[in-house]
RNA sequence: GGCGACAUAGCCAAGUGGUAAGGCAGAGGUCUGCAAAACCUUUAUCCCCCGGUUCAAAUCCGGGUGUCGCCUCCA
Protein backbone atom coordinates (compact mmCIF):
# COMPACT_ATOMS: atom_id res chain seq x y z
CA UNK A 1 0.00 0.00 0.00
CA UNK A 2 1.30 3.23 -0.87
CA UNK A 3 -0.06 6.34 0.65
CA UNK A 4 1.05 10.20 -0.55
CA UNK A 5 2.32 11.69 2.73
CA UNK A 6 2.07 15.19 3.25
CA UNK A 7 4.76 15.50 5.70
CA UNK A 8 6.97 14.36 2.74
CA UNK A 9 5.96 15.39 -0.54
CA UNK A 10 5.57 11.82 -1.93
CA UNK A 11 3.85 8.72 -2.26
CA UNK A 12 5.50 6.51 0.71
CA UNK A 13 5.01 2.57 1.40
CA UNK A 14 3.18 2.13 4.14
CA UNK A 15 4.73 0.18 7.00
CA UNK A 16 2.68 -0.03 10.44
CA UNK A 17 4.39 0.58 13.35
CA UNK A 18 2.44 -2.34 14.50
CA UNK A 19 2.27 -5.27 12.19
CA UNK A 20 -1.12 -6.16 11.01
CA UNK A 21 -2.45 -2.94 13.35
CA UNK A 22 -3.46 0.77 11.39
CA UNK A 23 -3.77 3.63 14.20
CA UNK A 24 -5.74 6.68 12.64
CA UNK A 25 -6.71 9.84 13.73
CA UNK A 26 -9.55 11.79 11.69
CA UNK A 27 -10.19 15.46 12.30
CA UNK A 28 -13.86 15.54 12.73
CA UNK A 29 -16.26 18.64 12.61
CA UNK A 30 -16.94 21.45 14.89
CA UNK A 31 -20.42 20.74 16.00
CA UNK A 32 -22.62 23.94 15.62
CA UNK A 33 -24.69 23.11 12.23
CA UNK A 34 -25.39 20.42 10.50
CA UNK A 35 -22.73 19.33 8.33
CA UNK A 36 -21.88 20.04 4.80
CA UNK A 37 -20.96 18.49 1.92
CA UNK A 38 -17.61 19.46 2.31
CA UNK A 39 -17.44 17.92 5.54
CA UNK A 40 -18.65 14.96 4.32
CA UNK A 41 -16.09 14.42 1.93
CA UNK A 42 -12.84 13.60 4.75
CA UNK A 43 -15.17 11.16 6.37
CA UNK A 44 -16.14 9.47 3.28
CA UNK A 45 -12.50 9.17 2.19
CA UNK A 46 -11.30 8.27 5.08
CA UNK A 47 -14.06 5.96 6.35
CA UNK A 48 -13.18 3.99 2.67
CA UNK A 49 -9.51 3.94 3.56
CA UNK A 50 -10.67 1.85 6.86
CA UNK A 51 -12.56 -0.25 5.04
CA UNK A 52 -10.46 -1.05 2.48
CA UNK A 53 -7.08 -1.35 5.11
CA UNK A 54 -10.00 -3.68 6.89
CA UNK A 55 -10.59 -5.48 4.02
CA UNK A 56 -6.92 -6.02 3.49
CA UNK A 57 -6.70 -7.68 6.98
CA UNK A 58 -6.14 -4.86 8.93
CA UNK A 59 -7.30 -4.04 12.78
CA UNK A 60 -8.30 -0.85 11.96
CA UNK A 61 -8.24 2.16 15.25
CA UNK A 62 -10.21 4.65 13.62
CA UNK A 63 -10.34 7.59 16.15
CA UNK A 64 -12.49 10.79 14.91
CA UNK A 65 -13.64 13.27 17.15
CA UNK A 66 -16.01 16.00 17.63
CA UNK A 67 -14.97 19.18 18.88
CA UNK A 68 -17.64 20.40 20.95
CA UNK A 69 -16.22 23.61 22.65
CA UNK A 70 -15.96 26.49 20.47
CA UNK A 71 -16.28 29.82 19.45
CA UNK A 72 -18.84 29.21 16.69
CA UNK A 73 -20.75 26.74 19.46
CA UNK A 74 -21.18 29.65 21.61
CA UNK A 75 -22.29 32.11 19.33
CA UNK A 76 -25.17 29.74 18.01
CA UNK A 77 -25.98 29.15 21.65
CA UNK A 78 -26.29 32.37 22.54
CA UNK A 79 -28.05 33.25 19.16
CA UNK A 80 -30.82 30.50 20.64
CA UNK A 81 -30.67 31.40 24.47
CA UNK A 82 -29.63 27.83 25.10
CA UNK A 83 -26.83 26.13 26.53
CA UNK A 84 -23.46 25.77 24.31
CA UNK A 85 -24.18 21.31 25.63
CA UNK A 86 -27.36 21.69 23.76
CA UNK A 87 -26.06 22.62 20.77
CA UNK A 88 -23.35 20.32 20.18
CA UNK A 89 -25.46 17.40 21.69
CA UNK A 90 -27.77 18.11 18.70
CA UNK A 91 -25.74 18.45 16.27
CA UNK A 92 -23.57 15.32 17.26
CA UNK A 93 -26.86 13.47 16.92
CA UNK A 94 -27.70 15.13 13.52
CA UNK A 95 -24.38 14.77 12.12
CA UNK A 96 -24.31 10.60 12.94
CA UNK A 97 -27.54 10.52 11.41
CA UNK A 98 -25.88 12.05 8.19
CA UNK A 99 -22.68 9.79 8.43
CA UNK A 100 -25.32 7.06 8.32
CA UNK A 101 -27.10 7.61 5.25
CA UNK A 102 -23.66 8.24 4.01
CA UNK A 103 -22.51 4.49 5.19
CA UNK A 104 -19.90 5.53 6.98
CA UNK A 105 -18.71 3.62 9.77
CA UNK A 106 -18.83 4.72 13.08
CA UNK A 107 -15.29 5.40 14.57
CA UNK A 108 -13.87 2.98 17.38
CA UNK A 109 -13.79 5.64 19.54
CA UNK A 110 -15.53 9.32 19.08
CA UNK A 111 -14.20 11.28 21.80
CA UNK A 112 -15.33 14.74 22.70
CA UNK A 113 -13.02 17.61 23.77
CA UNK A 114 -15.65 18.62 26.36
CA UNK A 115 -14.68 15.06 27.91
CA UNK A 116 -11.13 15.17 27.48
CA UNK A 117 -10.56 18.71 29.19
CA UNK A 118 -7.61 16.79 32.28
CA UNK A 119 -5.51 15.64 29.36
CA UNK A 120 -5.45 19.35 28.10
CA UNK A 121 -4.44 20.65 31.00
CA UNK A 122 -1.90 18.05 31.68
CA UNK A 123 -0.44 18.35 28.28
CA UNK A 124 -0.03 22.25 28.69
CA UNK A 125 1.43 21.99 31.91
CA UNK A 126 3.92 19.40 30.56
CA UNK A 127 4.92 21.87 27.69
CA UNK A 128 4.89 24.79 30.50
CA UNK A 129 7.45 22.45 32.34
CA UNK A 130 9.50 21.91 29.02
CA UNK A 131 9.41 25.72 28.50
CA UNK A 132 7.48 25.32 24.92
CA UNK A 133 4.56 27.14 26.34
CA UNK A 134 4.21 30.30 29.02
CA UNK A 135 0.90 31.51 30.70
CA UNK A 136 0.59 35.69 30.23
CA UNK A 137 -0.54 37.90 32.90
CA UNK A 138 -4.07 37.78 31.82
CA UNK A 139 -4.17 33.63 32.26
CA UNK A 140 -3.77 32.73 28.14
CA UNK A 141 -1.02 30.15 27.67
CA UNK A 142 0.70 30.28 24.48
CA UNK A 143 3.02 27.66 23.05
CA UNK A 144 6.28 29.18 22.08
CA UNK A 145 6.50 28.26 18.42
CA UNK A 146 10.21 29.41 17.80
CA UNK A 147 11.47 27.21 19.96
CA UNK A 148 9.98 24.44 18.49
CA UNK A 149 12.57 23.66 15.76
CA UNK A 150 10.35 21.47 13.29
CA UNK A 151 8.09 24.03 13.37
CA UNK A 152 6.64 24.33 9.61
CA UNK A 153 8.05 20.82 8.49
CA UNK A 154 4.33 19.66 7.55
CA UNK A 155 3.15 22.78 5.63
CA UNK A 156 6.82 23.55 4.38
CA UNK A 157 6.87 26.85 5.59
CA UNK A 158 9.99 28.44 7.44
CA UNK A 159 9.32 31.09 10.05
CA UNK A 160 11.09 33.72 8.21
CA UNK A 161 7.90 33.37 5.50
CA UNK A 162 5.28 33.27 8.55
CA UNK A 163 7.39 36.19 9.74
CA UNK A 164 7.08 38.19 6.79
CA UNK A 165 3.63 37.86 5.23
CA UNK A 166 2.95 40.19 2.53
CA UNK A 167 0.24 43.16 3.26
CA UNK A 168 -1.29 40.97 6.63
CA UNK A 169 -0.65 42.96 10.07
CA UNK A 170 -0.38 39.57 11.99
CA UNK A 171 -3.38 39.96 14.21
CA UNK A 172 -2.58 39.82 18.03
CA UNK A 173 -5.57 39.09 18.92
CA UNK A 174 -5.88 40.80 22.58
CA UNK A 175 -2.27 38.87 22.91
CA UNK A 176 -0.73 41.90 24.74
CA UNK A 177 1.05 39.31 26.51
CA UNK A 178 2.41 36.80 23.03
CA UNK A 179 6.14 36.78 22.97
CA UNK A 180 5.63 36.22 18.92
CA UNK A 181 3.26 36.88 16.71
CA UNK A 182 3.38 33.45 15.33
CA UNK A 183 2.60 31.81 19.07
CA UNK A 184 -0.82 30.35 18.99
CA UNK A 185 -3.23 29.88 22.11
CA UNK A 186 -3.30 26.51 24.21
CA UNK A 187 -5.59 27.91 26.99
CA UNK A 188 -7.87 31.02 26.83
CA UNK A 189 -9.67 32.52 30.14
CA UNK A 190 -13.23 32.58 29.91
CA UNK A 191 -15.42 35.61 28.78
CA UNK A 192 -18.99 36.33 30.31
CA UNK A 193 -21.27 33.49 29.78
CA UNK A 194 -18.80 31.06 28.26
CA UNK A 195 -18.34 27.53 29.51
CA UNK A 196 -15.55 27.55 31.22
CA UNK A 197 -12.98 24.85 33.34
CA UNK A 198 -10.99 25.24 36.98
CA UNK A 199 -7.26 25.40 35.38
CA UNK A 200 -4.02 26.43 36.92
CA UNK A 201 -3.73 29.33 34.99
CA UNK A 202 -7.22 30.83 34.73
CA UNK A 203 -11.07 29.78 34.47
CA UNK A 204 -11.21 29.23 30.80
CA UNK A 205 -11.51 26.66 27.95
CA UNK A 206 -8.62 25.22 25.66
CA UNK A 207 -7.37 26.30 22.51
CA UNK A 208 -8.48 24.10 19.21
CA UNK A 209 -5.27 22.58 18.61
CA UNK A 210 -4.66 21.01 22.06
CA UNK A 211 -7.43 18.92 21.53
CA UNK A 212 -6.50 16.71 18.96
CA UNK A 213 -3.43 16.39 20.39
CA UNK A 214 -4.40 14.96 23.75
CA UNK A 215 -7.19 12.79 22.48
CA UNK A 216 -4.87 11.03 20.06
CA UNK A 217 -2.12 10.53 22.43
CA UNK A 218 -4.51 8.78 24.84
CA UNK A 219 -6.79 6.80 22.69
CA UNK A 220 -3.99 5.98 19.53
CA UNK A 221 -0.62 6.34 22.06
CA UNK A 222 2.20 9.08 21.35
CA UNK A 223 3.17 8.35 17.75
CA UNK A 224 0.45 7.00 15.27
CA UNK A 225 0.72 5.55 11.46
CA UNK A 226 -2.07 8.06 9.89
CA UNK A 227 -3.27 11.47 11.14
CA UNK A 228 -5.77 12.91 8.49
CA UNK A 229 -7.74 15.54 7.25
CA UNK A 230 -8.84 18.37 5.28
CA UNK A 231 -6.32 20.14 3.52
CA UNK A 232 -6.84 23.71 4.64
CA UNK A 233 -5.99 21.80 8.35
CA UNK A 234 -2.37 21.60 7.36
CA UNK A 235 -1.57 25.04 8.46
CA UNK A 236 -2.12 25.89 10.89
CA UNK A 237 -3.90 22.85 12.84
CA UNK A 238 -2.25 19.75 12.22
CA UNK A 239 1.66 22.26 12.05
CA UNK A 240 0.62 23.14 15.69
CA UNK A 241 -1.04 19.95 16.37
CA UNK A 242 2.57 18.25 15.89
CA UNK A 243 4.27 21.47 17.49
CA UNK A 244 2.34 20.33 20.75
CA UNK A 245 2.67 16.59 20.69
CA UNK A 246 6.29 16.49 19.50
CA UNK A 247 7.44 18.87 22.24
CA UNK A 248 5.11 17.41 24.86
CA UNK A 249 5.63 13.43 24.24
CA UNK A 250 9.30 13.65 22.13
CA UNK A 251 8.53 11.15 20.19
CA UNK A 252 7.35 11.29 16.19
CA UNK A 253 3.34 12.36 16.38
CA UNK A 254 2.19 10.64 12.62
CA UNK A 255 4.09 9.10 10.26
CA UNK A 256 1.88 9.77 7.87
CA UNK A 257 -0.16 12.70 6.96
CA UNK A 258 -2.98 12.03 4.15
CA UNK A 259 -5.13 15.84 3.28
CA UNK A 260 -8.11 15.40 1.25
CA UNK A 261 -9.11 18.42 -1.40
CA UNK A 262 -11.40 21.10 -1.30
CA UNK A 263 -14.68 20.40 -2.28
CA UNK A 264 -16.33 23.12 -4.73
CA UNK A 265 -19.77 24.42 -5.88
CA UNK A 266 -20.30 25.31 -9.29
CA UNK A 267 -16.18 26.32 -9.47
CA UNK A 268 -16.26 28.09 -6.99
CA UNK A 269 -15.53 27.34 -3.41
CA UNK A 270 -18.41 26.70 -0.78
CA UNK A 271 -19.25 29.61 1.74
CA UNK A 272 -22.40 30.90 3.27
CA UNK A 273 -21.65 34.46 2.10
CA UNK A 274 -22.17 33.08 -2.11
CA UNK A 275 -25.57 31.49 -0.99
CA UNK A 276 -23.75 28.23 -2.42
CA UNK A 277 -23.80 26.29 0.86
CA UNK A 278 -25.43 23.01 0.72
CA UNK A 279 -25.21 20.67 3.90
CA UNK A 280 -25.72 17.24 3.84
CA UNK A 281 -29.22 17.46 4.94
CA UNK A 282 -30.23 19.38 1.51
CA UNK A 283 -28.79 16.50 -0.62
CA UNK A 284 -30.40 13.84 1.14
CA UNK A 285 -33.80 15.67 0.29
CA UNK A 286 -33.09 15.18 -3.38
CA UNK A 287 -30.69 12.29 -3.40
CA UNK A 288 -30.03 8.68 -1.59
CA UNK A 289 -27.14 9.62 -0.13
CA UNK A 290 -24.93 6.83 -1.47
CA UNK A 291 -24.84 9.01 -4.38
CA UNK A 292 -23.14 11.48 -2.70
CA UNK A 293 -20.51 9.06 -1.29
CA UNK A 294 -20.53 7.38 -5.17
CA UNK A 295 -19.83 10.93 -6.57
CA UNK A 296 -17.14 11.60 -4.30
CA UNK A 297 -15.63 8.44 -4.65
CA UNK A 298 -15.42 9.04 -8.13
CA UNK A 299 -12.40 11.04 -8.23
CA UNK A 300 -8.93 11.08 -6.37
CA UNK A 301 -9.37 12.61 -3.05
CA UNK A 302 -6.24 14.39 -3.26
CA UNK A 303 -7.98 16.37 -5.86
CA UNK A 304 -10.44 19.34 -5.85
CA UNK A 305 -13.78 17.75 -6.63
CA UNK A 306 -16.54 20.50 -8.23
CA UNK A 307 -19.99 19.51 -6.81
CA UNK A 308 -22.76 20.36 -8.94
CA UNK A 309 -26.40 18.87 -9.85
CA UNK A 310 -25.86 17.98 -13.59
CA UNK A 311 -22.88 15.73 -11.50
CA UNK A 312 -25.29 14.65 -9.27
CA UNK A 313 -27.43 13.43 -11.71
CA UNK A 314 -24.44 11.86 -13.72
CA UNK A 315 -23.40 10.02 -10.96
CA UNK A 316 -26.80 8.72 -9.97
CA UNK A 317 -27.19 7.27 -13.35
CA UNK A 318 -23.87 5.23 -13.18
CA UNK A 319 -24.65 3.87 -9.65
CA UNK A 320 -27.88 3.15 -10.90
CA UNK A 321 -26.50 0.80 -13.64
CA UNK A 322 -24.16 -1.31 -11.09
CA UNK A 323 -27.08 -1.79 -8.86
CA UNK A 324 -29.19 -2.36 -12.24
CA UNK A 325 -26.42 -5.44 -12.88
CA UNK A 326 -26.97 -6.47 -9.43
CA UNK A 327 -30.29 -6.35 -9.12
CA UNK A 328 -29.97 -8.41 -12.96
CA UNK A 329 -28.00 -10.81 -11.63
CA UNK A 330 -30.29 -11.71 -8.46
CA UNK A 331 -33.30 -11.69 -10.88
CA UNK A 332 -31.22 -14.80 -12.78
CA UNK A 333 -30.14 -17.02 -9.66
CA UNK A 334 -33.97 -16.63 -8.94
CA UNK A 335 -34.63 -18.73 -11.76
CA UNK A 336 -31.52 -20.99 -12.54
CA UNK A 337 -30.34 -24.10 -12.70
CA UNK A 338 -28.25 -25.65 -9.74
CA UNK A 339 -25.68 -27.34 -12.11
CA UNK A 340 -21.79 -27.33 -12.55
CA UNK A 341 -20.00 -24.40 -14.15
CA UNK A 342 -19.51 -24.66 -17.46
CA UNK A 343 -15.77 -24.31 -19.22
CA UNK A 344 -17.03 -20.61 -20.46
CA UNK A 345 -18.00 -20.14 -16.85
CA UNK A 346 -14.97 -21.49 -15.20
CA UNK A 347 -13.18 -18.61 -17.40
CA UNK A 348 -15.71 -15.75 -16.37
CA UNK A 349 -15.03 -16.24 -12.83
CA UNK A 350 -11.17 -16.20 -13.34
CA UNK A 351 -11.85 -13.13 -16.01
CA UNK A 352 -14.07 -11.31 -12.76
CA UNK A 353 -10.95 -11.89 -10.12
CA UNK A 354 -8.41 -10.36 -12.67
CA UNK A 355 -10.58 -7.57 -11.87
CA UNK A 356 -10.87 -7.63 -8.21
CA UNK A 357 -6.83 -7.74 -8.26
CA UNK A 358 -7.34 -4.65 -10.43
CA UNK A 359 -9.04 -3.14 -8.09
CA UNK A 360 -6.78 -4.01 -5.13
CA UNK A 361 -3.71 -2.88 -7.14
CA UNK A 362 -5.30 0.58 -8.02
CA UNK A 363 -6.53 0.83 -4.20
CA UNK A 364 -3.12 0.36 -2.87
CA UNK A 365 -1.84 2.89 -4.94
CA UNK A 366 -2.64 5.92 -2.86
CA UNK A 367 -6.45 4.83 -2.66
CA UNK A 368 -7.26 5.51 -6.46
CA UNK A 369 -11.17 5.13 -6.03
CA UNK A 370 -11.39 6.65 -9.38
CA UNK A 371 -9.85 3.46 -11.23
CA UNK A 372 -11.28 0.87 -8.21
CA UNK A 373 -14.69 2.29 -9.73
CA UNK A 374 -13.85 1.66 -13.13
CA UNK A 375 -12.91 -1.56 -12.63
CA UNK A 376 -16.36 -1.94 -10.80
CA UNK A 377 -17.79 -0.82 -14.52
CA UNK A 378 -15.83 -3.36 -16.41
CA UNK A 379 -17.02 -6.03 -14.10
CA UNK A 380 -20.43 -5.28 -14.48
CA UNK A 381 -20.27 -5.25 -18.11
CA UNK A 382 -18.53 -8.78 -17.97
CA UNK A 383 -21.70 -9.45 -16.02
CA UNK A 384 -23.94 -8.06 -18.39
CA UNK A 385 -22.39 -9.87 -21.54
CA UNK A 386 -21.71 -13.24 -20.24
CA UNK A 387 -24.82 -13.95 -17.48
CA UNK A 388 -27.95 -14.90 -19.11
CA UNK A 389 -31.32 -17.54 -18.40
CA UNK A 390 -28.84 -20.20 -19.30
CA UNK A 391 -26.53 -19.58 -16.54
CA UNK A 392 -25.42 -22.06 -13.62
CA UNK A 393 -26.74 -20.34 -10.31
CA UNK A 394 -22.94 -20.84 -9.16
CA UNK A 395 -21.55 -18.91 -11.67
CA UNK A 396 -24.26 -15.90 -11.39
CA UNK A 397 -23.62 -16.42 -7.59
CA UNK A 398 -19.98 -15.69 -8.15
CA UNK A 399 -20.08 -12.95 -10.04
CA UNK A 400 -22.37 -11.18 -8.08
CA UNK A 401 -20.66 -11.82 -4.99
CA UNK A 402 -17.65 -10.39 -6.55
CA UNK A 403 -19.60 -6.92 -7.17
CA UNK A 404 -21.13 -6.93 -3.93
CA UNK A 405 -18.17 -7.35 -2.32
CA UNK A 406 -15.97 -4.73 -3.90
CA UNK A 407 -19.22 -2.13 -3.53
CA UNK A 408 -18.85 -2.97 -0.08
CA UNK A 409 -15.31 -1.92 0.08
CA UNK A 410 -16.24 1.43 -1.20
CA UNK A 411 -19.28 1.37 1.16
CA UNK A 412 -21.79 1.00 -1.23
CA UNK A 413 -24.66 -1.01 -1.25
CA UNK A 414 -24.94 -3.08 -4.23
CA UNK A 415 -27.97 -4.85 -3.67
CA UNK A 416 -31.08 -3.59 -2.48
CA UNK A 417 -32.50 -5.03 0.58
CA UNK A 418 -35.00 -8.19 -0.24
CA UNK A 419 -38.18 -7.28 -0.57
CA UNK A 420 -40.86 -9.70 -0.39
CA UNK A 421 -43.57 -10.40 -3.41
CA UNK A 422 -46.67 -8.65 -2.85
CA UNK A 423 -49.16 -10.52 -3.78
CA UNK A 424 -51.17 -8.27 -5.04
CA UNK A 425 -48.41 -7.15 -7.31
CA UNK A 426 -47.91 -10.75 -8.48
CA UNK A 427 -51.40 -10.85 -8.76
CA UNK A 428 -51.63 -8.05 -11.08
CA UNK A 429 -48.41 -9.16 -13.14
CA UNK A 430 -50.49 -12.44 -13.47
CA UNK A 431 -53.26 -10.64 -14.90
CA UNK A 432 -51.25 -8.71 -17.22
CA UNK A 433 -49.37 -11.68 -18.71
CA UNK A 434 -52.83 -13.57 -19.30
CA UNK A 435 -53.93 -10.11 -21.12
CA UNK A 436 -51.12 -10.14 -23.34
CA UNK A 437 -51.05 -13.82 -23.98
CA UNK A 438 -54.07 -12.95 -25.48
CA UNK A 439 -52.71 -9.99 -27.41
CA UNK A 440 -55.12 -7.59 -24.94
CA UNK A 441 -52.67 -5.43 -25.04
CA UNK A 442 -54.78 -2.03 -24.22
CA UNK A 443 -55.51 -4.10 -20.43
CA UNK A 444 -52.00 -4.88 -20.42
CA UNK A 445 -50.77 -1.97 -20.43
CA UNK A 446 -53.48 0.33 -18.10
CA UNK A 447 -51.92 -2.84 -15.47
CA UNK A 448 -48.60 -1.95 -15.85
CA UNK A 449 -49.67 2.39 -15.62
CA UNK A 450 -51.82 1.33 -12.32
CA UNK A 451 -48.82 -0.33 -11.27
CA UNK A 452 -46.72 2.16 -12.41
CA UNK A 453 -48.66 4.83 -10.58
CA UNK A 454 -47.99 2.86 -7.31
CA UNK A 455 -44.30 3.08 -8.10
CA UNK A 456 -43.82 -0.40 -9.48
CA UNK A 457 -41.66 -0.64 -12.68
CA UNK A 458 -42.27 -3.97 -14.74
CA UNK A 459 -39.75 -5.06 -17.47
CA UNK A 460 -40.25 -7.86 -19.56
CA UNK A 461 -37.37 -10.18 -19.88
CA UNK A 462 -36.52 -12.98 -22.14
CA UNK A 463 -36.67 -14.84 -18.89
CA UNK A 464 -39.84 -13.31 -17.52
CA UNK A 465 -41.73 -10.70 -15.80
CA UNK A 466 -39.40 -8.44 -13.46
CA UNK A 467 -40.72 -5.31 -11.07
CA UNK A 468 -38.98 -3.27 -8.77
CA UNK A 469 -39.97 -0.50 -7.05
CA UNK A 470 -39.38 3.26 -8.55
C1' G B 1 4.86 38.88 -1.31
C1' G B 2 5.80 33.46 0.27
C1' C B 3 4.52 28.21 -0.34
C1' G B 4 1.89 24.68 -3.19
C1' A B 5 -1.55 22.24 -6.60
C1' C B 6 -3.80 21.62 -11.16
C1' A B 7 -4.69 22.19 -16.89
C1' U B 8 -6.77 15.05 -20.76
C1' A B 9 -13.33 14.33 -25.48
C1' G B 10 -19.84 17.88 -24.89
C1' C B 11 -19.41 17.00 -19.24
C1' C B 12 -16.84 14.25 -15.17
C1' A B 13 -12.38 11.58 -14.63
C1' A B 14 -7.98 7.68 -14.49
C1' G B 15 -3.35 7.34 -16.60
C1' U B 16 3.81 9.92 -14.32
C1' G B 17 8.56 7.21 -20.35
C1' G B 18 6.23 2.86 -24.77
C1' U B 19 2.03 4.84 -28.10
C1' A B 20 -5.14 7.70 -24.58
C1' A B 21 -9.13 3.40 -18.56
C1' G B 22 -14.03 4.14 -16.87
C1' G B 23 -18.71 6.87 -16.24
C1' C B 24 -22.56 10.48 -17.82
C1' A B 25 -24.67 12.70 -22.09
C1' G B 26 -25.24 11.97 -27.74
C1' A B 27 -25.74 8.85 -32.39
C1' G B 28 -26.73 4.10 -34.90
C1' G B 29 -28.08 -1.01 -34.21
C1' U B 30 -29.87 -5.87 -31.64
C1' C B 31 -33.89 -7.49 -28.58
C1' U B 32 -39.32 -6.09 -27.78
C1' G B 33 -46.61 -5.88 -29.39
C1' C B 34 -44.90 -1.11 -27.39
C1' A B 35 -41.86 0.47 -23.46
C1' A B 36 -38.06 -0.40 -19.95
C1' A B 37 -33.63 -2.91 -19.05
C1' A B 38 -29.48 -5.08 -21.24
C1' C B 39 -25.95 -5.75 -25.12
C1' C B 40 -23.02 -4.20 -29.53
C1' U B 41 -20.88 -0.22 -32.44
C1' U B 42 -19.56 4.86 -32.45
C1' U B 43 -17.40 10.13 -30.28
C1' A B 44 -9.61 12.81 -28.26
C1' U B 45 -4.21 10.99 -34.71
C1' C B 46 -4.09 13.27 -29.53
C1' C B 47 -3.65 15.10 -23.68
C1' C B 48 -3.21 24.39 -22.42
C1' C B 49 1.03 26.80 -25.55
C1' C B 50 6.44 27.08 -26.97
C1' G B 51 11.14 24.91 -26.69
C1' G B 52 14.40 20.81 -24.86
C1' U B 53 16.01 15.57 -23.23
C1' U B 54 15.05 10.54 -25.35
C1' C B 55 14.80 5.33 -30.09
C1' A B 56 10.18 6.77 -27.62
C1' A B 57 6.65 12.06 -23.55
C1' A B 58 0.03 13.44 -21.89
C1' U B 59 3.84 11.49 -18.75
C1' C B 60 10.82 14.14 -17.57
C1' C B 61 13.30 19.39 -17.88
C1' G B 62 12.99 24.91 -18.97
C1' G B 63 9.83 29.02 -20.24
C1' G B 64 4.89 30.97 -20.93
C1' U B 65 -0.55 31.24 -20.25
C1' G B 66 -4.70 30.03 -17.30
C1' U B 67 -7.42 28.21 -12.91
C1' C B 68 -7.27 27.24 -7.84
C1' G B 69 -5.70 26.45 -2.67
C1' C B 70 -2.99 27.73 1.85
C1' C B 71 -0.38 31.76 4.49
C1' U B 72 -7.21 34.27 9.12
C1' C B 73 -9.77 28.09 14.82
C1' C B 74 -13.06 27.02 7.02
C1' A B 75 -13.19 19.64 5.99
Amino acid sequence: MKIFNTLSGIKEEFKPIEEGKVSMYVCGPTVYNLIHIGNARPMIIFDTFRRYMTSRGYDVNYVSNFTDVDDKIIKAANEEGVDSKEISERYIKECKKDMQGLNVMEATTHPKATEEIDGMIEMISTLIEKGFAYAAPDGTVYFRTKKFRDYGKLSHKNMDDLDSAFGRELKVAGGDGKEDAQDFVLWKPKKEGEPYWESPWCEGRPGWHIECSVMAKKYLGPTIDIHAGGEDLIFPHHENEIAQSEAANGVPFAHYWMHNGFLNIDNVKMSKSLGNFFTVRDISEKYDLEVLRFFMLSAHYRSPLNFSAELMESAAQGLKRIKTAVENLSFLIGNAEDKDLSPEETQGLKTAEDFVNKFNEVMDDDLNTADAISTVFELVRHANTTANEHSSKKYLSGIKEIIVRLMDILGLEAEAGSELLDEEIEKLIEERNEARKSKNFKMADEIRDQLKEAGIILEDTRAGVKWKRA
